[in-house]
DNA sequence: GACAAATTAGCACGATCGTTCTTTTATTGT
DNA sequence: ACAATAAAAGAACGATCGTGCTAATTTGTC
């Protein structure tokens, strides 16, 4: 059975996830998210060893649910362009999960530590890192299937379809701009067009 | 002449300009810039009529200063590709700059101020419009001088081009990539030879 | 249902936050 | 140089920050 320590914990990070796509991970307070869940400062603290601890494990649930949500589903795809397309898709629709209010922690946490070392950047370049990865790496498996052309720079094509999503996110909700996601469609359709063969 | 409080009001903002751009407009704290500035809190609070009318100014300074270094110099050069060219790499040239150790203010105000309405988002929103309507207007130049394709998206271009300095941004200040130039230059040659006739 | 252990609350701490006073010091125009 | 004015400092305000301690309460086990 899990022990009631756990179950609040999770409402916690939850709760802390919702908030911190709000007003960012640095923007939490532990007096704030207290009175979020309905606790005591001290109760809510007692779970954590400290609030840098507590960010760390926000930031590690999201990853978590990233894979989940994100990358697993379309690793069960057929490799090549269909897994590919699928990336991109749940990619776009994990901008908008309504449990993240206020957009995408990762984006919003990278523009908080890029320039504070500290646990929380490490862990955040390396799953950016690890992503990175698995996009190059669906790329390349799209060129062995013949998908794609022999000579495609599956690193470029990463680096491409992550700025066209950071574009999304930008012109989404700063601008509001309704015709962002007609763009990044049209933008990924051109990524593919010169990624085939 | 100028007098005593001009002076010092700008030597304060150029001060806040380079903190912001490390820990974020809403980062800053009057305690803290009035250490960095030499001066008491009160001194430096005496110039401005609130905290956020001294963000509004930072933001502001911040704007006057992109359109001197980015667009009036690419304005002065030939319509068509050439200034095309020269908006891009002042724009990168931009986001190195010195005096903003901590990357683009832009961009990281965009992600401070998405979800809380104000002063200072409406003017980052009104600033970032007019900047994208620059962009496409650059472009839309470019087609009549013949420089570009007569049934070219002038407005997807300009998101285009955004997409890949943000993911310059991105992975120079995050994941301190140094193929990250490489990348963004291999993109915008990808992006002007899909726009050519 | 009693006992031990885990969980929460209450309270206080030093520090810092933005802001408002009053007082002192420096600059300006004549 | 002197008076008028502007600029900077000093001190204090209520609030909130992260964190530590102790006491009360709730939970799980026999």
């Amino acid at each position: 059975m899990v022990s009631k320590g756990e179950t609040t914990r999770h409402l916690i990070l939850e709760s802390a996830l919702a908030r911190a796509s709000l007003v960012g991970l640095e923007g939490l307070s532990i007096g704030g998210m207290a009175k979020e869940v309905g606790m005591s400062k001290s109760g809510l603290f007692a779970h954590f060893a400290s609030k840098v601890e507590l960010q760390q494990q926000v930031l590690q649930l999201t990853i978590d649910r990233f894979i989940d949500l994100v990358i697993a589903p379309a690793f069960r795809q057929p490799r090549g362009e269909p897994r590919f397309r699928a990336l991109f898709e749940n990619w776009i629709r994990w901008e908008g999960s309504d449990w993240m209010p206020g957009g995408c922690l990762f984006i919003s946490t990278a523009n908080e530590v890029d320039d504070r070392p500290g646990p929380l950047r490490d862990l955040l370049v390396e799953s950016q890192r690890s992503w990175l990865e698995a996009l190059a790496k669906a790329a390349q498996l799209g060129v062995e299937v013949g998908h794609f052309r022999h000579d495609l720079d599956c690193r470029q094509l990463a680096y491409e379809l992550y700025s066209i999503i950071l574009a999304y996110h930008h012109f989404h909700r700063l601008l509001r701009d309704p015709t962002s996601r007609t763009r990044v469609d049209q933008a990924f359709e051109r990524l593919i067009r010169d990624a085939k063969p």
